[in-house]
DNA sequence: GTTAGCACTCAACATGGGAGAGTGCTAACA
DNA sequence: TGTTAGCACTCTCCCATGTTGAGTGCTAAC
């Protein structure tokens, strides 16, 4: 299973031009392009050798060599030197992140799209904290005669908020009542844990106000049931159709089908946020059938030492792992700093 | 200019076998399938007027024609009779728009989707009171020791929040007192002229507490200099890959860039308000050049007889234009009702 | 163990007829 | 005078065929 240092070299060098051009390599290519001090016939042998190991393949007979994913595989875990940024990305970045920041979702939108733009691949981003975390706030804001508001303002900085039909008999000031005896009983408790322990509590204290009391239930369900789980951003998805194996509009409408449904990635990337440090999932290795021509290097990232969620890259096979690497532990690392900042946490 | 019964019905012919099979269409095929009576031939003598009147034009000498965008043009002011849905299509709105609403940006999300589900075109959501409207609420929740978020409601349902800095000496009971003023003070008043005229008295009112004195001013720059103006929700875009003018990568490349630019979409879009019912905006009549092979069916939804933005769907010039008229014409009047619902208006 | 030489394979591209769809024109017909 | 049949013509599409070039595997010599 080890591969001597040639064969490493030949297979490194078939994994690095056919990550640049895109076009199965042959060894005259390499012979030529990556000194490696040997003549092509020599060369020949080796790409036989790595064939039948399952490290490279041919699509046909007189052509070139193309990684298989076990040659991926290998690359990645023992060949690979991350890429750097250059001076202008550093810089880029920099800024990007030094302009202030107003929202989480903000965050992690630009977050996708700088993930996007320094790769030219599609960014996936996921939290797993939104609609959970502790509760910091809610407000009943009166509509119209028959419609309120309610906002809920997490400790994660998530803001949810809906309309709820009300009786016309609830007036403005009723609704202050509701939202000062809610915020009383809630503070600081986990989104998760409020449902049942301290519904009858808040119902008794509302009981004083017999004409709402009907409604006070039915309120306070609707108003804790905030969308729960996770939330996907998605960057860069049009960048898919810049790689030249997605030029065909069929692989393209199915991996864009693929890509809607929110579930199947947040499998993905939940998967991985046990893992320390950068991860790749490299072609069969995506639990989708389908997305067996794409590969994924992902991170999760932490506030206070706690997972928040992750974040990822989708390109195809051929994707260049040195730098997705290297770009996703950089922005693994300033999200997770943006993110302590912005919502005033110091780990 | 004015075209006689017969060829009106030849160009019908035409342009409703181009709509449904994106192929151009002989003389004989109309013959053959639009029962008008004359032979080939004849048609062919009125194809050839109508080519020189510019509402056909033909790809090379052996093919059929198709329609130039004068011809749909003619076609849509009148020939076109509106189509019908269906009745499972109708039951598939009905059920969809009883499904409990909880918040302007959902429903409008929700139109978008529906619009490109029912008609497999690409659907443009605007809506132009985002962040306009009355202000209703405005909240400043204690996020931690620097930060503090400001949630502004306004009667519109919409909701901005945004996380900002606050001195450590701000305390939870301060931002209390501060939102309390705020409410107090900007009650009712539209977004759009509180900037200046209140921004003094309250001032004074929160220069007895003194130690909050010297942020609230920027507080309240911040927190009512809400994202402004337009905002665009898209639907079903890649059902452009549908279309087989589509299948070419190239050419999804530039359009999904044009649509990327919000921007000038909301210029198409804006451009129709003043507008009664439905419009269409073909090919070369859209404002930009790079989108001469698409066409816009438009029109815009209003609450309490004040328009609040518009809809629309977004096709191949080729697109089924009856169609897509009955499905904008229909989802207009949805629309309309329930965020006047929603937001306890009648009008 | 390495390399040169060579026969072999196969995709990609160009070439060259048909086949088929559709036209415009002309002349005959009602 | 408007309509139609007939026919020559045009042009795309498709398929079969040939050519080229890149790349291989094998063998024999170094």
């Amino acid at each position: 299973m080890t591969l001597d240092a040639r064969k490493q070299n030949v297979l490194l060098a078939i994994i690095q031009d056919y990550i640049a051009t895109a076009e199965p390599v042959g060894s005259r290519t390499i012979a030529r392009k990556y000194k490696l001090g040997v003549s092509p016939a020599t060369i020949r042998n080796e790409m036989a050798d790595l064939e039948e190991m399952g490290y490279i393949e041919q699509p046909h007979t007189s052509a070139g060599r193309i990684p298989s994913d076990r040659g991926y595989r290998y690359y990645v875990d023992h060949l690979m030197k991350r890429a750097e940024l250059s001076l202008d990305e550093e810089r880029m970045l920099f800024n990007s992140y030094m302009t202030k920041v107003q929202d989480v979702g903000q965050v992690l939108r630009r977050t996708g799209r700088l993930l996007s733009q320094l790769t030219r691949y599609t960014a996936v981003v996921l939290t797993n904290h939104y609609g959970k975390g502790k509760f910091k706030h809610i407000q009943l804001v009166h509509m119209g005669p028959q419609q309120a508001m309610v906002v809920v303002v997490t400790d994660a900085g998530g803001v949810h908020h809906r309309i709820i039909d009300i009786p016309e008999s609830i007036k403005p000031a009723d609704l202050e009542t509701i939202s000062a005896v809610l915020n009383q009983k809630l503070q600081g408790k986990s989104i998760e844990n409020i449902r049942l322990t301290l519904v009858k509590e808040i119902y008794f204290e509302l009981a004083k106000q017999k004409h709402i009391l009907n409604m006070a239930m039915d309120l306070i369900r609707e108003s804790l049931a905030v969308q729960t789980g996770e939330k996907i951003f998605l960057g860069g998805v049009f960048n898919i159709l810049n790689q030249p194996e997605f030029h065909n509009v069929e692989k393209v409408k199915t991996l864009l089908g693929l890509l809607e449904q929110e579930q199947m990635l947040a499998e993905i990337m939940a998967d991985v946020m046990d893992a320390e440090g950068v991860t790749a999932r490299i072609g069969e290795e995506m639990v989708n059938e389908q997305m067996k021509d794409c590969s994924m290097v992902m991170s999760s990232y932490s506030v206070g030492g706690k997972p928040m969620g992750s974040i990822g890259l989708l390109g195809p096979t051929r994707m260049d792992y040195a730098r997705a690497f290297t770009v996703v532990e950089y922005m693994t690392k300033n999200l997770s700093l943006v993110m302590e900042r912005l919502l005033g946490r110091r780990s």
